[in-house]
DNA sequence: GCCTCGATTGACT
DNA sequence: GTCAATCGAGGCA
């Protein structure tokens, strides 16, 4: 069962924990998530939704289920599902996944056997997300998160790779997973 | 128009 | 552990 737009309605932090253990599905491959990040707007420095409204972040001030995909460093490109309701900017960043179906294609886009999944610009190539998925519902379309039971252990850290808001205590990721980024 | 830098990765020491 | 690759968005003029 994909989840659907009120689960994405709610509190961006929430959201973001609540989000580990389900699994994020693009066409054949699927992949539990492991990792998550919580960026929210005018409170939080490290948002691209901090400050004005851009060409860029306007997607995370649009309605909540949908992808927000933007590109970093010259070759990456980073999957987020937009949350709250709409017109209040959030956004939960997908870090890591454990893989468990469509690895062949995986491997093939990777060009790898492993470390296929455990980074956010690794598992944008690992299930084929790319520009063309800014702005798609999740609620409607070959990209999706289905539900689960799961309920994990979850720890918190600060969040990875950012120069302000450094403090913050928004990541999450499932306890004593190989699969997360880093512990 | 020009300049800076990034929610990263992979190669290398 | 260090560091280069690589390009578009955003800020400023």
């Amino acid at each position: 069962m994909r989840l659907k737009r009120g689960f994405y309605s709610r509190n961006t932090e929430t959201v973001a924990k609540e989000l580990l253990g389900k699994v994020l599905v693009n066409g054949m491959c699927k992949g539990k998530i492991v990792e998550t990040e919580a960026y929210f707007g005018p409170n939080d420095p490290a948002s691209h939704a901090f400050g004005k409204v851009t060409k860029r972040n306007i997607i995370m001030f649009q309605k909540p289920g949908i992808a927000y995909v933007y590109f970093t460093y010259g070759n990456h490109w980073m999957f987020n599902v937009v949350t709250e309701k709409k017109g209040v900017p959030g956004a939960v960043l997908i870090r890591a996944l454990e893989p468990l179906e469509g690895i062949k294609i995986m491997k093939m886009r990777r060009n790898k056997i492993k470390d296929l999944t455990n980074g956010p610009g690794k598992l944008t190539q690992a299930l084929g997300i790319d520009r063309s998925f800014n702005g798609k519902d999740l609620t409607n379309g070959s990209l999706f998160i289905e539900n689960s039971r799961e309920k994990p252990r979850i720890l918190t850290t600060t969040r990875i790779g950012i120069n302000r808001g450094k403090d913050m205590p928004l990541r999450f990721y499932i306890k004593n997973s190989v699969f997360v980024s880093r512990k």
